[in-house]
RNA sequence: GGCGACGUGGCCAAGCGGUAAGGCAAGGGCCUGCAAAGCCCUCAUUCCCCAGUUCGAAUCUGGGCGUCGCCUCCA
């Protein structure tokens, strides 16, 4: 039985409503992936870290999600791009696909159940147009066949769009063989250097919208629970992959439509067409891919999110602030990673329409509370601090592994009485850093005994040309009440 | 032009009818040989402006002003 009411915003009623999954404690999800000619930027960034959220979500809560999220492997841009670097599509298209995990699983994201291609799916996207031409949905323009959507009834109740002001408002000159400049293309005629399938309406490629509906309607069939994807694909993609996929099966489609909002960069929209993006591997060389996802979750999952060096500086310090708390109770060997203990405040939070910014505050909360108890237990080392200490963050580790912040320890930690050993054969009065320029555990053990070893004789010059010595070479030392800890920066 | 979203402290950002969460930054104190980390305290009588509804509004209604998005390929 599952316990908790989720909530989320349908963009095909425009509200908030209860989630109620077609099978009780199964979810099927389709995500709209990738078209795969270029690298992922920070928008394809954020989107899949806020769907991978609803989806640990979704399993903390006890549904079973089968997540489908696409490849589109086959489109004029990829056939443009394999042309200008003299490759082949399929070679251009797999180099993209690897890059794509590489790129994703660094801000661990989790993998989706299917990873479906375009290309994989022409016989099932042939038999769906095949199936609208037969029902009158679908007719030959040219060479090509296209959708008439005027021939579908609701057209346009998806992005709130009247089929009048569209075709008023519709900037791009069509084609003078389509009945309606909104009609869409089912499959494409290819020229005869392109890449080509063989189909009852001549050799072509699918246009982009209807694999969506093959791949879709073939593992999941209709209606599935939800859809999900950038604001951006609302209107065309997702509008017209309802209408050619209830024109073709006469059932509803999908039941909830989840839409994220955009990553703004000076004030505009990030965007490949306006050419201000920045791609996650130029990002993952100034932070950490965790401090792009707690940067990503510190605003609601469909408002616009500004990226910046301020914006991003700020997730920076608060994700160390959580890390070091981490950091200081590993050191303390208070960490036993029992992962099954969420807040009910913070579930709360999540279930209202995954608000992940509320969902941190609590964390943050927990995180200043932990360290307060820490700062008591350095004083007095306690039995009761520490199980106080543990229990609650094996609730800060099940809240942060729920939003996919993954924390991995990079700190040591020497206690005083190990440092302190070996001082009876200590009888020197400086250090020869050049026996320390290659950095390995037990010099750096040795270094931290000798800094010890001055502080106790009160020689702070020389325990401080320590402490410089390993600032210099990335690490930082710091003293608490009982040893001493060491990080990388 | 049509449709839609938004405007909360120096910055980011929750709250959406019951008297302003959280993060960053800043200032003071504690701890420290000095640091670092951390703790404590301070930091919006007020939520773009104006009018209205209400016992009560940042939250609802109307009107302004401003920002952004979609209407074309885009997560």
């Amino acid at each position: 039985m599952l316990a908790n009411q989720i909530y989320l915003y349908n963009t095909l009623t425009n509200k908030k409503e209860k989630f109620i999954p077609i099978d009780e404690n199964k979810i099927k999800m389709y995500v709209c992936g990738v078209t795969v000619y270029d690298y992922c930027h920070l928008g394809h960034g954020r989107s899949y870290v806020v769907w991978d959220v609803w989806k640990r979500f979704f399993i903390s809560q006890g549904f079973d999600v089968f997540h489908i999220q696409n490849f589109t492997d086959i489109d004029d841009k990829i056939i443009r791009r394999a042309n200008e670097e003299k490759v082949n599509w399929k070679d251009l298209t797999e180099k993209f696909i690897d890059a794509y995990f590489e790129d994703l699983d660094k801000l661990n994201v989790l993998r989706a159940s299917l990873y479906p291609k375009a290309t994989d799916y022409i016989d099932e996207i042939i038999s769906i147009i095949q199936g609208l031409m037969e029902k009158g949905y679908a007719y030959r323009a040219g060479d090509d066949i296209v959708f008439s959507i005027k021939r579908f009834e609701g057209y346009g109740k998806l992005s709130g769009k009247s089929i009048g002001d569209l075709i008023e408002n519709h900037r791009v000159e069509s084609s003078s063989l389509k009945e309606n400049p909104l009609d869409f293309v089912l499959w494409k005629s290819s020229k005869p250097d392109e890449p080509s399938w063989d189909s009852p309406f001549g050799k072509g490629r699918p246009g982009w919208h209807i694999e969506c509906s093959a791949m879709s309607l073939k593992h999941f069939g209709s209606p599935f629970d939800i859809h999900a994807g950038g604001q951006d694909l609302i209107f065309p993609h997702h509008e017209n992959e309802i209408a050619q996929s209830e024109g073709y099966t006469g059932n509803k489609f999908v039941n909830y439509w989840l839409h994220n909002g955009f990553v703004m960069i000076s004030g505009e929209k990030m965007s490949k067409s306006l050419g201000n993006f920045k791609t996650l591997r130029d990002i993952y060389k100034i932070y950490d891919p965790m401090v792009l996802r707690l940067f990503i979750l510190s605003s609601h999952y469909r408002s616009p999110v500004m990226f910046n060096v301020e914006n991003l500086a700020s997730a920076k310090e608060a994700w160390d602030k959580i890390k070091n708390t981490l950091d200081v109770c590993t050191s303390f060997g208070l960490i036993n990673g029992n992962k099954d203990n969420v807040p009910s405040n913070f579930v709360n939070a999540l279930c209202d329409d995954l608000n992940t910014p509320l969902a941190l505050s609590f964390i943050f909360e927990k995180i200043r509370y932990v360290n307060s108890i820490i700062n008591d237990y350095e004083k007095n080392p306690l039995k009761e601090y520490e199980i106080n200490i543990s229990s609650n963050i094996d609730e800060i580790l099940s809240m942060i592994d729920i939003l996919g912040l993954k924390y991995t320890s990079d700190v040591l930690f020497y206690s005083r009485e190990k440092l302190t050993a070996d001082f009876a054969s200590y009888n020197f009065n400086d250090v020869n850093f050049e026996l320390f320029e290659c950095l390995n555990n037990k010099k750096i053990f040795q270094l931290i005994s000798y800094r010890e070893f001055f502080k106790q004789k009160k020689s702070y010059d020389l325990s401080d040309k320590i402490r410089d010595f390993f600032n210099k070479k990335g690490y930082a030392l710091e003293d608490l009440p009982r040893g001493v800890r060491i990080k990388k920066r």
